[in-house]
DNA sequence: CTGTTAGCGCCTTCAG
DNA sequence: CTGAAGGCGCTAACAG
């Protein structure tokens, strides 16, 4: 039972390849990056991989500073969540080493060696589309940051969902927001204070929808009768809400999952940049007015 | 502008100090490991280390995998919430190694560098004196996993608060489960058709009251009238969910920083093991019969 | 096919 | 005080 146990810093600084990928987030305590963490981190511990986690606070400076240190360490590449890096400093400090990039939720558009992002108008037009049928016109959108694909992808689908209904978009019922609960709870008050109140929401987010949520209590408004509240993002605990959550759902695990294989590829293969969409599906619940009123 | 990079790489294997912990948590995606990593990774952040994390997937097993792992990395130490290890194996792989490391959340009494826990005994004591306020007599416990100092403390505390309240304690009222929402389910459903139902519960963690909560909405059941419900951990949305849910509330990220600022002291100055304890409070709202009913 | 050697890039020592 | 050299532990290249 002889346990020899090679150095691994060794080995790596004379293969100049360390087995390690950088992950960064704008929040690792927000479940979406949470869970997309931890389908992430199995898929690569199975490859033969380890993660380095930071986090970049939702701020652009964070994450280049995330990013330096990563490359420091000499990661083998990059899972990345980027809150709006820009072409240039993303080519200086990543492309220029040539360690592949792979980005998820929100990505640099002809960056990197591929993304996993999901279905953001298609889901937010489910959204609508549902509103809809339960006779909403006036709806509102607690949008997300539009320095992210995923908060600008959704406001798109949301004028183009609009669009498709023949809805005109009051420009006052559209609320851009960072995704914290707080800014939804603030928008959502600014949107109850409105002379002509939206009948519906959708929020953009989870935590935006929570927001919401703390805020229509706050108001003693009772939903879904005086208000709607739609979702993308399906929190785990969605259905035990009050009132339970219609949303926009999809595995984060998988997101993960499919970003570290594509990455593990991409180490291992290289080759063209490879695009994925993790799909979205409607999940019904009483906050759209659905279910037992 | 000459941008020099010193090699991480080769510093390390020179000074053999990486200025890299390793994050073990029994499950990244739940939200209060994922705040404690937020906090830690911040923390240590701030004194020059880096995270790498790995996921024990709540098995000793995979704890030991992954310990192995971080070792095998040379990181400088390591934070650990144990699922349950054993002095021997704990002293086999770590201790021999010499790398400090500190527990939080759960912990193996009389190992590592030190140690952050929770009130575990006064939480469920604020939650069990309350319910008593409420007239509750028939009390029980959704236990966590007893292999886990903070699901075993729970539990003494729990038959150290009913004592202390003159309640007895019927068996058959104390389920142990696993920390999983499905657990819970599955024990408030056995609970219900008891001949002599409880007319409150205690859970351990917010996991569990979420899979109680799931169990009375399958079968009808009006809380807090039909059935009181306290919890240990206030989830971030605890306030939302319906009913809203009286908990005994910490600061997760707390947890995590304290235990990187005790870690990185252990690593720079050594000294003796240093125990803390996070204090917890009692968050009243609506589950135990609290407030407009 | 097996054994030896020359670095990987740094820090620390020691000589000048 | 400044500068050269040895070696951390490994692997790739090369010689035998």
């Amino acid at each position: 039972m002889l346990q020899f146990q090679p150095s691994v810093l060794a080995r790596s600084l004379r293969t100049r390849t360390t087995h390690t990928v950088g992950f960064v987030v704008p929040d690792v305590a927000s479940p979406f990056y949470a869970a997309a963490l931890k389908g992430a981190q199995g898929a690569l511990e199975q490859s033969g991989y380890r993660v380095m986690l930071m986090d970049s606070g939702q701020e652009v400076a964070g994450e280049v500073a995330a990013l330096r240190t990563l490359l420091n360490h000499q990661v083998d590449g990059l899972l990345l969540s980027t809150v709006g890096i820009s072409m240039r400093v993303f080519d200086e400090i990543v492309s220029r080493r040539g360690t592949p990039c792979v980005f998820f939720d929100s990505m640099l558009a002809g960056a990197g060696a591929g993304s996993v992002t999901l279905d953001n108008a298609e889901g937010i037009g489910l959204l609508i589309d549902h509103l809809v049928v339960h006779g909403h016109r006036r709806i509102a959108l607690l949008a997300g940051s539009l320095d992210e694909t995923s908060g600008h992808e959704r406001l798109e689908g949301f004028h183009a969902a609009m669009t498709r209904q023949h809805l005109r978009v009051s420009p006052e019922l559209v609320r851009v927001c960072k995704w914290t609960q707080e800014e939804g709870r603030l928008a959502t008050l600014e949107l109850l204070s409105l002379e002509s109140r939206p009948t519906a929401v959708v929020a953009s987010s989870a935590e935006l929808a929570l927001g919401c949520l703390a805020a229509c209590r706050e108001s003693g408004l009772r939903l879904p009768e005086e208000l709607a509240l739609a979702c993308f993002d399906d929190p785990y605990f969605g259905a035990l809400l009050e009132p339970a959550l219609t949303a926009v759902a999809y595995d984060p695990i998988e997101v993960g999952q499919e970003a570290a294989a594509l990455l593990v590829d991409a180490i291992r293969n290289g080759g063209e940049p490879r695009q994925r969409s993790v799909p979205v599906r409607l999940v019904r619940r009483r906050s759209c007015g659905c279910g037992a009123a």
